[in-house]
RNA sequence: GGUCCGUUCGUCUAGAUGGCCCAGGACGCUAGGUUUUCAUCCUAGAAAUCAGGGGUUCGAAUCCCCUACGGACUACCA
């Protein structure tokens, strides 16, 4: 049956979102797009003790950074409004009730201390407890008690919850669009609760409610979720939903750079990088996690680093854009095996994607930075310095670091270069090269360079004898752009009196 | 422990119907070239006995079986 294309991403809100999440969200965004189908933004924030203030927002502004755009949600609406399941509470009830009444579900009494003695009795005895088909005739629920028990007890308002009632025989299967035909049989697993005593459902209620409500097509998740797709396929056979049944496509996961293990919020500052979109403060500690927006990284670079972890377009192609990717996205291209995050890469992409933006763009993003320096310069010539190191950069960050000697006469001389360049007659000879600088008039790229040529020529000297250390009292370094593009921008007056300080300075 | 998923260079991966793969690309790495220097750029190179073992076949990374290893899940969390 061919059906709209309607999407879901669906986080709950316990805090930032990593970038496995992100990805989970963008592969949504492309597929939706390329199908001409609708992205929505639903919030699964049926737990409210481990609700964070502050998550929901910044799910979306984070989203919105990268330029993955929603067509319904909390934030933007829709005609399956409201799309947070806390705002949707009332509506879950029924559906548990319903389950009771077709003897899918039944009354669970148990207390959650009852059942955690059992657990550690079970582990004693090196066995996992299960409530399940062969443990839940010997448990307190509406299967083992009287009709009369269980009202007793529902009128005096004894806490319960609502469990499935697992089939004893059958088997369950997943045809995922990812790993093919998944089978498991019923009778391992176990009966989940769907309606906690808290009056609200579990994820597997409300998501299978929901998804069916708001008509989901596809649902696009991380494989951690394989585990639980058989409830969930069991969830739509209960409630006789068979027939619009979503499709599954359950994503691999992102793995630790190093070792192996799913990534986790801690992994980051453990080595070096971010694995959060955007920055977050966590509101309890005050910790801050760094993001990739922060670390100076282009939207467009993410999108295309986690475009790659996971997916490949089957060609040489590696730059894409967003509206590349929502043509060659295909579900199908997906592998199955875990990605790690690789660090060097995610550094070069981003480099590629600064080195596509013009010295002008580049001076617009770096003017804030000169600002807070306390720097004035006019942005025509800000372009022309950003063009010039445009190719040393990852980062628009880096800018300041390759940039500083054409805004501040340097104060120390490296070392190295000392040592090896520096020899007896320098000093002399860059006199001589300052006074000709001083006379040379019109002053400029061009005119430098032929003076200064010249003058080794004349002297039967070669470039590297002069160069190296002409570059260290104008620069600092003995690295850098063009050494005569650079004197020209910084001006005669400041070159020479560079020349003059560094002279004065290195041969003390 | 149980269930399920996975396994090609250090990393991301290519590899429809088995032969064009003694396995290709990218990042990183190494060497050489270009450059006044560094970066860029160019060229070359090292790097996977296709997890291991058995089959099937004239022929297997590709099909079948077993084993190992890794991971996810196993809450009144999502």
């Amino acid at each position: 049956m061919e059906r709209k294309v309607r999407v879901r991403f669906a986080p709950s809100p316990t805090g930032p979102l990593h970038i496995g999440g992100v990805r989970t969200a963008l592969y949504n965004y492309l597929f939706a797009r390329q199908m001409g189908g609708t992205m929505i933004l639903r919030i699964e924030d049926t737990d409210q003790g481990r609700f964070v203030p502050g998550a929901e927002e910044y799910i979306i502004e984070s989203l919105a950074w990268l330029g993955i755009e929603f067509d319904e949600g909390v934030h933007v609406g829709g005609p399956f409004a409201p799309y947070r399941q806390s705002d949707r509470k009332p509506l879950y009830r029924q559906y548990a009730d319903q389950l009771i009444a077709d003897g899918w579900a039944y009354y669970a009494f148990d207390t959650p201390e009852s059942l955690d003695q059992i657990r550690k009795q079970y582990e004693a005895e090196k066995k996992a407890f299960q409530y399940d088909v062969t443990s839940r005739n010997g448990l307190r629920n509406s299967l083992t008690l009287t009709k009369e028990e269980v009202n007793q007890l529902l009128t005096a308002n004894h806490p319960y919850v609502i469990r499935f009632k697992m089939p004893e025989d059958e088997d369950i299967v997943i045809n995922d669009l990812i790993r093919g035909r998944v089978v498991v049989h019923s009778k391992l697993l176990d009966d989940k609760v769907l309606f906690k005593s808290d009056g609200m459902p579990t994820y597997h209620l409300a998501n299978i409610v929901d998804d069916h409500l708001m008509e989901i097509s596809h649902v696009i998740r991380g494989e951690e979720w394989l585990p639980s797709a058989p409830l969930h396929v069991m969830l739509y056979k209960a409630f006789g939903w068979e027939a619009t049944m979503p499709e599954f496509a359950h994503l691999p996961l992102l793995l630790k750079p190093d070792g192996n293990g799913k990534l986790s919020k801690r992994d980051g500052d453990r080595l070096g990088f971010p694995v959060f979109p955007t920055q977050w403060q966590d509101p309890k500690t005050g910790e801050i996690s760094s993001g990739y927006r922060e670390s100076g990284y282009f939207p467009e670079a993410v999108i295309n680093i986690l475009a790659f972890l996971g997916w490949n377009p089957g060609t040489t192609q590696e730059m894409f854009s967003m509206e590349e990717l929502i043509q060659a996205f295909s579900i199908d291209r997906i592998s199955k095996s875990g990605a790690k995050f690789d660090l060097e890469k995610a550094k070069w992409f981003n480099q590629q994607y600064l080195r596509l933006l013009s010295g002008e763009e580049l001076a617009v993003l770096f003017i804030p930075v000169l600002i807070e320096k306390g720097i004035k310069i006019e942005t025509e010539k800000l372009a022309i310095i950003c063009d010039l190191v445009k190719e040393r950069l990852n980062f628009v960050k880096d800018l300041w670091e390759q940039t500083a000697f054409f805004f501040n006469t340097p104060t120390t001389y490296d070392e190295q270069v000392i040592k090896k360049r520096w020899k007896e007659d320098t000093a002399e000879h860059l006199q001589k090269i300052n006074l000709l600088l001083e006379a040379l008039h019109p002053f400029g790229t061009m005119a430098a360079h032929d003076k200064v040529v010249a003058y080794i020529q004349d002297n039967g000297l070669n470039m590297g004898q002069i160069m190296n250390c002409l570059r260290l009292v104008i620069v600092g370094a003995g690295t850098g752009p063009d050494l005569f593009t650079i004197i020209s921008l910084i001006g005669k007056e400041e070159a020479t009196k560079r020349i003059n300080k560094g002279v004065a300075e290195i041969n003390v």
